[in-house]
This record gives C-alpha cells, structure tokens and sequence, in this order.
DNA sequence: CCTTCTATATTGACAGTGTCCATATTTACC
DNA sequence: GGTAAATATGGACACTGTCAATATAGAAGG
C-alpha cells in the first residue's frame, strides 16, 4: 500500500527526529523559547500531535536533544578558529576560542541562553555532559599553553574564572542586563575588546606583566 | 454588610498585592519558576482564578513584581555585609560584597535564576532598571577605593569583568552546568575562595602585585 | 445618609499546552 | 510470510494565560 493517503500526508514521516530538532531550532531563533512547543512543532510538520512523543518524550527532551545540536555547532565553531589561527598552543588560540564563543552567542542568542539552562535541561544526561565537558577540555588545553601553572593560580581555577567572565557577560549581554547603566565602549575601546585585554591579563604571570 | 460570606472567604482579600508576591516567591523556592503561575496562586490564596489580574496583568508583570523584590533583598544583604566590615572604603568591602552575592545566589537559587532573566521580564520596567542601577553603582564605589582608574583598565572595565565572572561562575553553579567536570577544590583551597583571590589580583594594579 | 465612582473580586469562556492512553499502521527481522 | 518493534494517530484530561462581562466593596463628595 502507498504510504500517502488521501489528505496528502504520509502515516510515517520517516525522517521527523531531526526534522523536529530543525524546526524547533528555527523557531527558537525566530520567536524565542516559549514558542517552541511539542504541538507547535507537530503542526509545523504536518503530524499529530502526539507523534514527536516516540521520540522525544518531555518537552525537557526536545530541548536537551536541541542544546546537543547547539553544543555541537558551538565546538566545531570553537575548532575552526583555532585551526584558522594555525598553531593551537598559542595566545591566540585563547583569543580564537573567546571570539568564537562570543560570536555564536551573539548570532544565535536564543540557542545560547537555552543552551545553558540546565535547570530546563535533563542535566544528567550523558549526551550533555560530555558536550559540555569537551567545551572544558579545550579551555583547559589553552590554559596550559599560555602559562601553565602559576603558584597563585593553577590552570583551573584560571579556566573556571575565564569561563566564567566570558560566560557571565553573555549571558547579561543577551538578556539585557547591560543596557541601561551600561556604554558599549571604553575609552575608546570596544567593549568586548577591553574585556578580553583583561582576560588575556587574567592568564599572564602577575609578574610577567609588570614591565 | 458583613465581609465574609457563607464560605468563610471576603470578597476583598484586602492585602492580595503582597501576599501575591510572598507567596508566589514560596512556591518559587520549593518548587521552582515553572510551578509559578497565576492560577496556582490565587487557589493557594482562596481567591477566583482572575482575582490577580489586578494587581499583576501578566504573567511577566508578576515575575517583575517578585524580581524587584528580590533585587531589594540581594540589595540590602550586600549592604548590610559591607557596614559590617566596616569602612566601605576598603579593600574588605569588595569581599563582602562578594561574599553576601555569592551567599544570596547559593540561598535562594531559583529567585537568583529569576532575577537575572530579563528575557522573563519586563526589560522596560523602571523599577528593575534602577534596582539594577542601584548595584551597578555600588560595585563602581568599590572600584573606585580599590586602586582607581588604571592606564590599562577604567573602574567601568575592572567592575564589568568582576559582575560577570561573579555572575557567571553563580548562574553556572546554580544551573548545575559546573559539576561533572569541575573540582569542589583547586589546591586545597575552597573553589570560591580560590576566584575571590583572582577577583581581588584583577582589581589590583599589574605593577603592584608583583611583590 | 445617600449617591457615585473607582478599586477589587467573581464567574465564564477560549485557545493553547504537556502528557497519558488505546489503537492503527509501517518497518524490520527471523 | 509472519511476528515483533518502531512509529504515528486521535481522544482525553488537567492545567495554563488571558480576555470579557458582571458583581461587590470601599472611598469621596453632595
């Protein structure tokens, strides 16, 4: 029997995980977070409401299932500027690293703010943590190329501090917390810019920078 | 006429605006943001359904009224943290308004979550605005008394990287997203201790830490 | 005191949601 | 080919936010 009936539509969609996981994405980029629901996404596809349930059963899922994709595309985003900018155990392998981040961020901002959500998320999922612990790894592979170790220091505590700094001014950026009291430039400098000096100045040796 | 009808409940609750908001920030606590909602809280309050729109028309109105809340709370611990210390115009006030931060967040970790998700709320609202003006102007007052403007980063530069990896490091605790990977300890020294020292050598001159 | 106006609360309705259920179809495998 | 698993369907339930029309309370002024 043909697998189309007479509405048009088929019984299987055969290929509707990743086509939830696209649609999902483009409506999260278009129309924000809330928008994206299970039923949105099913008439989207021209299926019941209930079939994304086979293969995503919460809402929690989709949304775990979409941050993996993000995760994704934000580490390979991370991995070609570094290989652009050649030799990976340099500074500017760290300054390839930032750029990145900030640049997907600031390009996908509702992806970024779901993606570490992780109250939203099913944070014990093992797809999750290893995503995540990727992200860590090369960070911590940039710490141990720019410095190493400092008796004040070590390279983690370094590297939760740089993550942090970088992620806690996104997060403010894309959710508008910096507007307000806020310039977008200082002494001249691009923000952005002045906030990476200073991270740069975060992984120097204290007594390396004096001069 | 007397106030109470036969079910035992006014038809004026009198004082719904503040017990609206106490309310709603129990349920926040115990069962998380998502367990907010309009209908919950007027059940929970023995009032019709529709009894809130009053006071709260919206949904994100609400969650503005409790952030504000919020923000006054966080306001007045990191105030109170830095009188104890004493003169405000010292190193120490910066550490007690980190630590009181820090404390607030790791207390009340959904109402930290809420506060800081402008997308939630209403960005527009003037009442968040000033709140948030309020400790934006307060962390600058300690930038000021610890060491001034510096040829290579203004107040406003050294205030928005300690805002954000203090708000970073919280919101990546709190989400849970630091925790696989990640030590409890780095050198024996408590993780947050370990990011105070490094927030403290960001705020110092380069020249002066050398030693 | 009585009237009037405003603030507040009520009920009803509508569309949307997540999630479960029993059922139907398709695909894959033995 | 026949059987089991994967996938899709439609119905149901309880919940949500939001709007509209209505009713009551309190406050203000004659």
């Amino acid at each position: 029997m043909d697998t189309v009936n007479i509405e048009g539509r088929a019984y299987h969609h055969g290929d509707l995980k990743p086509s939830l996981l696209e649609v999902a994405l483009q409506v999260l980029d278009t129309e924000g977070l809330e928008a994206v629901s299970i039923r949105r996404l099913a008439r989207e596809l021209g299926v019941a409401h209930s079939a994304p349930a086979n293969h995503f059963a919460t809402r929690k899922d989709l949304l775990t299932g979409m941050a993996e994709v993000c995760f994704d595309e934000l580490s390979l985003a991370q991995q070609r500027a570094q290989d652009d900018v050649g030799c990976p155990r340099d500074e500017s392998a760290l300054k390839a690293l930032y750029r990145a981040t900030l640049n997907y961020g600031l390009c996908y901002p509702n992806r970024y703010r779901m993606m570490f959500r992780w109250g939203d998320l099913n944070a014990e999922d093992t797809g999750l943590q290893t995503r995540i612990e990727i992200l860590y790894r090369r960070l911590m592979q940039c710490m141990a190329s720019t410095g190493g170790d400092t008796p004040l220091f070590s390279n983690e505590t370094r590297a939760i501090a740089l993550w942090s700094m970088l992620h806690g001014y996104m997060v403010m950026r894309i959710e508008g917390t910096i507007q307000g009291g806020f310039h977008d430039e200082i002494n001249g400098m691009p923000r952005e810019e002045a906030l990476f000096a200073l991270l740069t100045h975060l992984t120097s040796e204290p007594t390396g920078f004096a001069g």
